[in-house]
DNA sequence: CTGAAAGCGCTTACAG
DNA sequence: CTGAAAGCGCTTACAG
């Protein structure tokens, strides 16, 4: 590869000004443009990126932190951040963490070795004191989907507690009056948000849910499959049951299935996130919308605004949310 | 954050010494191996990657380049190629090209100014003579799951054409007769490989696939809802119909049920890939699966070997297949 | 074994 | 406007 130094020499000045030019810091006189440029082709010179990092400090690539880049709600909001990152003239260096503390504080520590310029983290555990320290410390990273409380920076959540009452509004409507939750673990945003608002559309209408009705655990399908079984048995057998994820719904219809429980003649069920294909399952899945688009864009343009101090890190956005309305709710009646 | 040399003065010994030591290339005596770390501890050295990098010039990430990321399958692969990658003390950043062409000559790019140690590329379109002798000039290229003809490099391909012949024969032994195909783009191994398959099987029974029989588009769901609706559409309706992959499928089986048409009753199909979920659709899809984690670590493996020049350019590796029985093909009579 | 020095390829104050 | 020089923080022949 030719040097910044070659190209110098083979058009006539120094690298400081090829290095200026390039950069766009100075305005040069069509002649000696050309003469860069002639000499750029000619070597095929293209920059190391690696040496403009060191001397100025900036690696141009963030970080993007996840459990599982595999879980398609995942991949989708990884893909958009991607495509605006890359827009924005920075390369997504994408990191699955399977919720393992330890490799989170690992890819945290990669901003001190300047390896990454800013993180973007999903996170999916309530262990996090160790976390929001040394993001507080960091100060350039984004919390994404779900809290690492008393961290400071911006975060992206979903609008949570309306996707709660959507839900809750909806299996009314469709005349539902005992009700259920299964939901990942609690503690997270995603639960207590979704589940306060559920409660909360509830009351509304003089209904509420006991405690005994929520069935929680891990983000898993396991969960979800275990969480219909509890109800199953249960003496007051729910006739909807909300999931704060759709993972939790495909664990919960895997179940049905073997347990011969239709759904929804026998059981409603509402889910949150609409991941891909949700649609095509059966029954396709009545679930809370959740934009992939907006909180992966949203995500990395608050991480450049944070990295140029343009940003307050006490921001939080919130993106809106929608029902989509498919076959999994049975009208009762 | 402190630097080598910091750590080197506080120990009281040189840089060189301590990065020797940090890099295992000696072996201290107790004592000035207890200096240097004390003085790595209370200064909390972390070391400079990039400035390694530009040391040794490896950057010590691998690219990853896929069309989207977003779609599970690739999801998959890169979620496993990330874990292989990570062990083995790489990161890996991923790419979206969106299929242009111009975004992959981009990446490739990335190789020469020693931004990227290798690239591991998911290509999808059949225009690739550029990319062919790019590739095979940087000769740090690992070509997956689709082929770049002409380029010089290591291949890890699923065992297509096997795939192909486990479909056909799944169909003969329930008893279809009469067969279509729905492909990706014709020319792309996936489609070729797979659909030679499928005929070979189909011939050692003494049967063919006319070449009217097979619709292709571009690998998208809509590809497989238009297929449909050729197939339903024409004189000689197949009650076999065999994609070559899972998102056809997808699109396929939405057409189906718009146009009222019941899988597998009045059409059995098969696809390919067994993405995520595929239990879970209506009906449960009966497809080929490919194993992506193999897929995924063994691209990484490959890509490191090559790199260490432990491994020929021209092997390619077939990752097995196997035919997952669910319920979108019918027992006929 | 250990160190001083050069070099990786840029950028950017500082001078002129 | 343009250049010489220093510096980013490492690594590694080359000496001793």
């Amino acid at each position: 590869m030719a040097s910044i130094r070659e190209v110098a020499e083979e058009a006539g000045f120094a690298p400081a000004t090829v290095s200026r030019y390039l950069n766009g810091h100075i305005k040069l006189k069509p002649s000696t443009q050309k003469k860069i440029e002639d000499a750029i082709d000619k070597l095929g010179y293209r920059g190391n990126g690696l040496a403009r990092r060191l001397a100025t400090g900036k690696s141009e690539t963030l970080g993007f932190v996840t459990t599982d880049i595999s879980y398609p709600f995942f991949a989708s909001i990884a893909s958009a951040a991607e495509r605006e990152a890359t827009r924005l003239g920075y390369a997504l260096a994408v990191f699955n963490t399977r919720n393992d503390i330890m490799r989170e504080m690992q890819i945290l520590s990669y901003l001190q070795t300047r390896q990454l310029d800013g993180v973007i983290i999903m996170t999916n555990h309530t262990q996090t004191e160790d976390l929001a320290t040394q993001i507080t410390n960091d100060s350039h990273v984004v919390i994404l989907d779900e809290d690492i409380p008393g961290a400071v920076g911006p975060r992206v959540f979903a609008e949570n507690r309306q996707g709660g009452r959507l839900a809750a509004r909806h299996f009314l409507e469709n005349g539902h009056r005992s009700f259920a939750v299964i939901s990942g673990p609690r503690g997270l945003i995603s639960v207590e948000e979704r589940i306060e608002g559920f409660k909360e559309e509830l009351s509304v209408h003089g209904l509420s849910l006991p405690s005994d009705m929520i069935f929680s655990g891990p983000y898993s399908e396991e969960t979800g499959g275990l969480g219909v079984d509890h109800f199953r048995n249960s003496p007051d057998r729910p006739t909807a049951m909300f999931a704060t994820a759709d993972n939790l719904c495909l664990g919960a219809i895997r179940e049905a299935n073997a347990a011969n429980l239709k759904i929804p003649d026998d059981l409603s069920i509402i889910g949150f996130d609409d991941i891909p294909n949700a649609d095509l399952l059966a029954p396709p899945l009545t679930t809370i919308r959740q934009g992939t688009a907006e909180l992966g864009a949203e995500s990395v343009r608050l991480m450049l605004g944070r990295l140029r101090g343009e940003i307050d890190p006490s921001v939080t956005t919130r993106i809106p949310v929608t029902l989509i309305e498919r076959q999994s709710v049975r009208r009762m009646d």
